[in-house]
DNA sequence: GTCTATAATTAGATAGAC
DNA sequence: GTCTATCTAATTATAGAC
């Protein structure tokens, strides 16, 4: 059977290679230009694709972003798995620090879903409110949960938990989100020393009875 | 003489108004869909004036960006001045106790800046170039010259002057800067107390010593 | 599945009457 | 200064040969 399997379980080499350049030039373009600044046709040619290849392997510029954004959102769920490796997950002190190393770490080696992110978080549309209904709103609440838990031991710092999600993403990412600015500063976010000094100081700061 | 003076030194009312509608629309609009996706037709729309109003106004929708970001930046200045206001300017530490809690009100207020900061640090561009240039490097600069003072003195957290810049303004700016992803998540951006709560917080976590 | 050609829409900018 | 009409270029999506 040579035959294409149908739909998403494809398994002909040849259409999966085009498909997964198609979303990894999609996930650099939205992440670096936005939804609308990011056009078919330069996604199409940095994946060596022509554009209406989009249009045949996903059905649309909103389906290709979609699968860029659940790419990413696999990848820095495996991130965080590792780094919670071997963690109780019912020692919310230690996960929270796990955490928050991982999300310094993923967000260094891969900012584009932080970008993507801070370009749609500023206006409300279909692309965000899918992003908060589909992946966004447990992991808020997991944070929360375990926020309200070590603030309870006393050795979270004094930040009411709705302010937490925010603070520590924003405090995580927005060097590596905008890292073509940083690096016009003079700064190299790519630095492996840089990223764990970030890591650590941002949890020392944010668990100080740790 | 009831020729409109020449350039930007114009006195004429009506023109004022227009120009100021157009910078108003222009600023929100970037803001809220970055530079590409604000259609010129769009702020115009919203300034209740015609599209080509703008290329008379200002020369391109770049310039339009250009005077809209640099709006911004002056009510920044004045928030800031506000923060400020009576601190020795040689304390260093009490300077940059009223700088974060002046970023972080000047966020909430007025979330337009840090949005579009936000969506022009992704990629490396002109619009990028010129921010730093004129008006980013010299704060970056005075940030990290009281970093290091403070650092001296033991006051501060355990952190890399190189990543305080993204990490303050991070922390600071995208619970406001995102704040229709914050919505959805069921938290009020605008609540006077969370932004007291919050700009508290970032002092006593980037100034523990205090 | 791939590729060319193109349809349908929208973008920023300009010409010229008023 | 304002406003209508329009130019040129770019956009996403589709039709249809191969």
């Amino acid at each position: 059977m040579t035959a294409p399997a149908k739909g998403r379980l494809r398994v002909n080499r040849g259409s999966l290679d085009v498909r997964d350049r198609l979303i990894e030039a999609a996930l650099a373009e939205f992440a670096a230009r936005g939804y609308d600044g990011a056009s078919t046709r330069t996604i199409a040619a940095k994946a060596e694709a022509h554009q209406p290849q989009i249009n045949y392997h996903f059905q649309s510029k909103d389906e290709l972003w979609r699968a860029a954004v659940e790419r990413l959102l696999d990848e820095m769920a495996a991130t965080m798995a590792e780094h919670t490796e071997g963690i109780d997950r019912h020692d919310d002190a230690a996960m929270l620090a796990a955490i928050i190393g991982g999300l310094v770490h993923f967000a260094a080696r891969r900012p584009e879903l932080n970008r993507i992110m801070m370009h749609e978080g500023t206006t409300l549309g279909p692309r965000l409110t899918w992003l908060v209904d589909n992946h966004l709103e447990w992991r808020f609440a997991d944070l929360v949960y375990r926020w309200d838990a070590v603030t309870a031991l006393g050795v979270a710092a004094p930040l009411p938990s709705g302010i937490l999600y925010h603070l520590l993403l924003g405090a995580a990412s927005l060097l590596y989100a905008n890292a073509p600015e940083a690096r016009l500063l003079g700064v190299d976010p790519d630095s492996p020393e840089l990223i764990e000094a970030h890591a650590e100081a941002l949890v020392s700061m944010l668990l100080p009875g740790r």
